[in-house]
DNA sequence: ACCTGAACACCGTTCAAGT
DNA sequence: ACCTGAACACCGTTCAAGT
């Protein structure tokens, strides 16, 4: 028996340790929240502790957008349909949901410069599903490129068209805006949990992401 | 005559002249550069004189967004176009030109929570040209969604799928993404002057818009 | 090998004070 | 009315020092 009382041995740090407490503090607290010094805190440990195990602040950044990914090819790794379009849009939903689950992710994504090999491995899978589908590399390359964001499985919106249902604006304002306001009155979002960022809930993505899926879907044909 | 001789009198600060240096910095140095204190020695003043004519920075931040949306709105006045689909293209292609001279706004639009009113104006525009164009309001509204981001004239990108041509790609890790290679060789962008952000670039971006209106002129066509 | 205290250079922002 | 100096609370990050 040790002579001593040791004091209950603290789980010793690690980078992945790190980023899953980061990953912890975004989703609970938000981006903003994500310091180095609060993120030590969360664990226990001072801010300069983490610099042994992390590189510095962007690396950790890269490293949570690189867990979510991988989280990504987890959730998407056991789906199977029969043709091109109804793989890539089950991959697409599926993807989606795990960013609805991280909602800090789709901004901190569009920021980052390098791409993380968990995202290239997704990006692999689908191009691999569309040449099987028969696209040519060339209609595949613009395809990602139309789909952007949303192949992902997020659609980063500027306004929300129906901020507060419309009924907020001002009678000043509405004489400016006479168009969207006769399109808003009547337009409700329904479902607020299926939000992403301002007005990307569900209804309104599928919309979109079958829109660009049928286009590329006709192009095939017609090549 | 006075008696004694007046320092030049600088010319006093006003929340335009702010915001304009606040654009101006942005311009020539990127958003990182701008911290209140950079902005005011732009100005030649004290970093706290600012917060005379602005609340904080997000104000600042919230301005220039603004006044880039002025600018774009000012760049489409003129645009007449025979039908909908060329009025909204054209109007979308000038205001891409703008963010071309505001590489920085991109990021920064999608920052904003609340709209600026010259966007506000903008999409209203162009609710008007489509409603013109034979579509109900609710198609409207599912377009503004289905063009996010595209309808301002910038698509965001995640990744470059052709980041540095593709030759760079180490040959371990060219294993793992088999497609995305094979995609990759070959395929190169011409023009880095047309490249907003990372891979979106002219071609691409026309491409995907192109995709989208032609997809919702049918969804007209069908209404 | 792993962690830390003190310190540095930088933020945004306040407030009372100057003209 | 307009601007400022000093000060506060916070960043990310370094470095030499502790175990």
């Amino acid at each position: 028996m040790a002579t001593d009382a040791v004091p209950a041995p603290r789980t010793p740090l690690s980078r992945e340790r790190v980023l899953r407490a980061a990953v912890g503090l975004a989703d609970e607290h938000g981006l903003r929240a994500l310091t180095m010094r609060r993120l030590a805190e969360e664990l226990g440990a001072e801010a300069m502790s983490l610099y042994y195990h992390v590189a510095k602040k962007e690396d950790v950044l890269d490293g949570i957008v690189d867990a979510v990914a991988q989280e990504i090819n987890e959730a998407v790794a056991d789906i199977a349909a029969p043709d091109w379009k109804t793989a890539v849009r089950r991959r697409i939903l599926a993807a989606r949901e795990v960013f609805l689950r991280h909602r800090w992710a789709p901004a901190l994504f569009e920021t980052r410069s390098s791409t993380s090999l968990a995202v290239l491995r997704y990006y692999d899978a689908l191009v691999g599903l569309m040449r099987q589908g028969g696209f040519s590399y060339d209609l595949v390359h613009h395809s990602l490129h139309a789909l952007g964001s949303r192949a992902l499985g997020f659609n980063q919106e500027l306004f929300d068209p129906a901020e507060s249902g419309g009924g907020d604006i001002p009678a000043d304002l509405a004489d400016q805006l006479p168009h969207l306001v006769s399109m808003l009155s009547g337009i409700a979002h329904d479902d607020p949990d299926s939000t992403l960022g301002w007005c990307d809930d569900q209804a309104e993505f599928e919309f979109g992401l079958d829109l660009v899926l049928d286009g590329l879907d006709r192009l095939r044909e017609q090549a």
